[in-house]
DNA sequence: TTACGGATTGCACGCAAGTGCAACTCGATG
DNA sequence: CATCGAGTTGCACTTGCGTGCAATCCGTAA
């Protein structure tokens, strides 16, 4: 048990000589206080090391000013960039973090949601796995915001954020067909969220419109070492693939490596290879990796802002959902056309 | 404003035609209800989607239950790394996680305590920069514990936990002298914090015991660019270095991807390099980096175990502080002596 | 001097929980 | 049948804060 306690509104008004409610005004903004109140209250404040208990203020306001980020696995770049714009803007706006982590057990993204309604977050911000519907309705319920990141759900009531993954694929199709490719392979996860097979399928669609077949292979995580693995199993084809569009930047890395040190296989010239996130380690001269870049930005200023704003009823299911375009970043993978 | 608010336990009590206190008792382990009151309580708060309101528990316990991580540079493999450890333990231990970024400005880290007492946190973990001790100093007075990672200061009173940076340091010296470098670095970012420097300090050491000199050159942050711009001053030197030894792994990696494709250096033949932390990237097999392990679990678990347990005053002074040794992780960045 | 008006202040209540205390129930025992 | 005691239950108070309402202050005009 703590010695000693926070420091309360009523000690800073005993030593400020007035009434409690003078100092809970001198912090509330368009309140009524005389300016020498105010001043004697602050002092007391600064002598004491008063600050606000926002529990109370969350309390009787009805909002308690955090935001629940619902995530899993946060050590990867692209996730880690997304929290880091995230956290910054919410800042920024007034609000503050509050962080829970899933996996990939049954409920764990419900636990979550619930962990946030305990603590009243004003809103939650979901960028892994989806949550049930009963919950998701209760936290509507509730008068909490949900924002969700490339989960595509068609349920009505969260601010649903998406990218133009289908296109994206579609693009990158065209690009390695001008670099000459013959043999077009598509490596993705087995996990085959919605972003991914948007991917997958757009880039299928555009290789057949062109006149070419595409490989699908699919294995274990979105991560380096499936990337590898992958790499291990497409470049044995008889038919091996000279065009091969990864469905996440670290999957690419993965398959980059295995392809030079494994395979000895030189990029652009034998092979050329895309992926999508543009994370840090694309940019490095290792991998200089054409690649499509997630609008982080973008997509925290839209989250935040539909925090401030949105969320009233009575606005159409259309103002509900926002596309942002992912942008090509042309680095030296894919051979000139 | 939210048209519906969250469901309270008057309206559990009232459904359950039991008294409001019948509801709080149910849901706090240990206080005498009978299990037929309790079931019909249960079954309320289910129909109604009720879960206790931990700012208002926080409010009475005295005991808000978050815990808030205060951090700069998110985005960094390494502190995502901790970050995600940090979480998870927190989570099992049945706290929860709130998040503030700080940049480097001054007082930044002061804003963010301020923030983790206004929220009444229970503990504060500082992995970036040093607070001022006058709000240390508060926060300690609140009753909130402290943890600082990685942060060597001297004030009495939050736990400290730190690695044998400068042992460390000496053992790579050692490897590398075994290797038959003769002509040894440390690339170091302009930063200089004890960690950065205790590693510095004691490559430095061991070198001279080895009767060598050590080339120290620092520049920008600890990321991958500062790397390759230590590398383009270093390798352009007249006497240029065989081993060097990078402050961090991001270093590294930009270090070695100049030495590659800038000066067409070999790694390990012509060069060696050793970095720092351990990140995911360092076991790729474009840099299969020698490095040094961040034993990120062992520090999460040395800091949740303190929230638990520890923060008695009458505690030696010893008991404060925690020092954990970072494994040497070789791999093929250094030549088999 | 008195009345008026605007600004300031304090009281008291409410938010959603936990808990000590007293009252209550109920079965068992004397 | 009265008493005891263990087990439940509800009342009322507490936490730190915001805010409506009524009372007060002060300066100015009639």
């Amino acid at each position: 048990m703590p010695s000693k306690l926070f420091v309360s509104a009523q000690e800073v008004a005993e030593r400020a000589g007035v009434s409690r409610s003078a100092v809970s005004r001198t912090f509330t903004p368009g309140a009524s206080v005389s300016a020498d109140t105010r001043r004697r209250v602050l002092e007391a404040a600064e002598a004491l090391g008063y600050h606000v208990n926002h529990l109370a203020r969350g309390l009787m306001r009805n909002e308690s000013g955090i935001v629940c980020l619902i995530v899993s696995d946060v050590a990867t770049p692209y996730r880690s960039a997304l929290l880091r714009e995230l956290t910054i803007q919410l800042q920024n706006a007034g609000k503050v973090a509050m962080f829970v982590n899933t996996d990939r057990s049954d409920g764990s993204v419900d636990r979550a949601l619930q962990q946030a309604i305990r603590y009243r977050a004003d809103a939650s911000i979901i960028l892994s796995g989806l949550p049930d519907k009963s919950i998701t309705q209760l936290c509507l319920r509730s008068g909490q915001r949900l924002v969700l990141i490339n989960r595509d759900d068609d349920q009505p009531g969260p601010l649903k954020i998406n990218l133009d993954d289908y296109e994206s694929g579609g693009k990158i199709a065209t690009a390695f067909v001008r670099a000459g490719c013959r043999t077009l392979a598509f490596a993705n996860s087995e996990a085959g969220t919605p972003s991914l097979m948007g991917r997958e399928r757009g880039f299928i669609a555009a290789a057949t419109k062109l006149g070419l077949e595409v490989v699908v292979e699919r294995y274990g995580s979105t991560g380096y070492e499936a990337g590898r693995v992958l790499a291990q199993r497409m470049l044995t084809r008889a038919e091996r693939p000279d065009g091969v569009f990864c469905a996440t930047d670290l999957l690419a890395c993965g398959f980059m490596d295995a392809a030079r040190h494994q395979f000895g296989l030189s990029i652009p010239d034998q092979l050329c290879v895309a992926g999508f996130d543009d994370i840090e380690q694309a940019s490095w001269s290792s991998f200089n990796l054409t690649t499509f870049a997630q609008p982080v930005m973008a997509i925290a200023t839209q989250a935040v802002k539909w925090l401030a704003t949105g969320g009233h009823e009575e606005e159409p299911e259309e103002a509900h959902s926002v596309r942002l375009k992912a942008e090509l970043i042309w680095r030296g993978s894919i051979r000139k056309g």
